[in-house]
DNA sequence: ATAATTGTTGCAGTTTAATGCGGTTTATTA
DNA sequence: TAATAAACCGCATTAAACTGCAACAATTAT
């Protein structure tokens, strides 16, 4: 085999695995691991891979961030919020959690929609600040630094005291058998106290996190009214959801 | 497994659910913790996540993102805020108000401080919860749209249920013989509500403001315990207040 | 045709990087 | 403030990377 041949070889796998180790490549060329590495090396000095210790990886792969956007999979997130819109109605009043999906809905609002809104979370908070038509009340309580939401007795308090019409709600993990859960016991009482506030509770994840468990449980699916991912309504990976009587959006 | 391979899926998981367990991510990767460890460190030093003990959360999750806007009149705000740091002691329980020399002040905050601080100000709060050392609890309530602070009667209500050490609050209008004034009767109605809430209560103004009035009356001058300004405390401006057995800084 | 030259490959020995482990220090929580 | 968990540090182990060298093939010059 000749040199160029290998080496092409070796450029293709890489892109097509994004990653490959040097002793897999040895194997599959037949050749002996140090002449892999001498290729390896003559081609990331040429800039069409990266060598990495033990192997080699991508271009797209390493250059994990010149400049990537702020929010991660942000155009999945904003599919769902956009979903999620349809369900608003006009006049209603509804509760946004906190995290990203959520925050993004709150973006998304439009000037013109009329709505009471509740929040626990500080950025959706002034989000909606900025839509003219939407009456904001925030849950007080203690703050939690990184998720930056209410949180606590205080908050669960004030949740008590009201009832709307939909909550959207994220969750850290999701999955058919174990429900919600989440890897902080306050975050799950919290969210306790929200799905009991509302008469519709709408869980917005993105597709990634089905299948995924944590410690702490919020709730089961079955207290899930609405389910908003990214995906197609008939994408396989949400038939087992469907079966739980739960609307897919 | 490749480290780079690895990394990227600590980064994607952390992403996923914003926020993850070093012990966790050790098991998930079949890795020891302290190969975790270093990774999230890297990963750290790269800007790709923010380590924390224990674990590593995502950057959107962890950016408070202090965005300075353009205060009028900001330099002697910050000299007021400088002032009224020398008020606080630490683990007391503070309350901080609404307005942009208020926010100063929670921007000034040491990084070092510990206190509790109670506050009705979206912007105020976002700024505590980048201080490692402060327990922030938002007093819920209706947001207003252009002061971004909790009002209404929740917010009354909240308030009336606490007891802080001091109180740090603006106002819009403040004179020697009309007190406090504002031209909303809603925030008068919140600010009494803070004073009651306050065993002493710290008002922070810049010089401009003294000797103007509106039309709604938050209280009498005689409630006050200190005041800060900008000014030099002997400065003439201030006779009429010292003479109200207002304590001068 | 044959020797000389050049380039490629594999191997042995050495160097360096990555990882896990034990002990110590530091941070967090009750 | 004590108990606990996490972070840190140094060391040992292992796997990978590098280096020099010899073998061999391909190419070129004589």
């Amino acid at each position: 085999m000749l040199k160029e041949e290998r080496q092409h070889a070796i450029v293709n796998e890489v892109e097509l695995h994004n990653r490959v180790l040097l002793t897999d490549l040895a194997e599959k060329l037949d050749v002996s691991i140090d002449t892999v590495r001498r290729d390896v090396k003559e081609l990331d000095a040429e800039n069409l891979l990266v060598k990495v210790h033990g192997g080699a990886v991508s271009l797209g792969f390493a250059n994990h961030s010149p400049q990537r956007s702020n929010v991660y999979a942000q155009d999945k997130k904003m599919v769902i919020a956009k979903k999620a819109m349809t369900l608003l109605k006009m006049n209603s009043v509804i509760l946004i959690d906190g995290g990203t999906t959520c925050l993004e809905l709150a973006r998304l609002l439009p000037q013109n929609i009329k709505l009471t809104c509740f929040t626990l979370s500080l950025p959706v908070a002034m989000e909606l600040l900025g839509k003219p038509n939407i009456e904001t009340i925030f849950i007080g309580g203690t703050l939690s630094r990184d998720s930056q939401i209410s949180m606590g007795s205080s908050a669960i308090h004030a949740l008590s005291q009201i009832k709307v019409d939909y909550s959207f709600i994220g969750t850290g993990y999701v999955d058919v058998e174990f429900g919600l859960t989440e890897f902080d016991w306050d975050i799950v009482q919290t969210k306790k106290a929200v799905i009991n506030a509302s008469k519709k509770t709408v869980l917005l994840s993105i597709s990634e996190k089905l299948g995924s468990q944590h410690r702490f449980k919020t709730c089961d699916l079955n207290v899930i009214n609405t389910m908003v991912t990214e995906l197609e309504p008939w994408d396989e990976k949400l038939d087992a959801f469907k079966k739980l009587n739960i609307h897919i959006l």
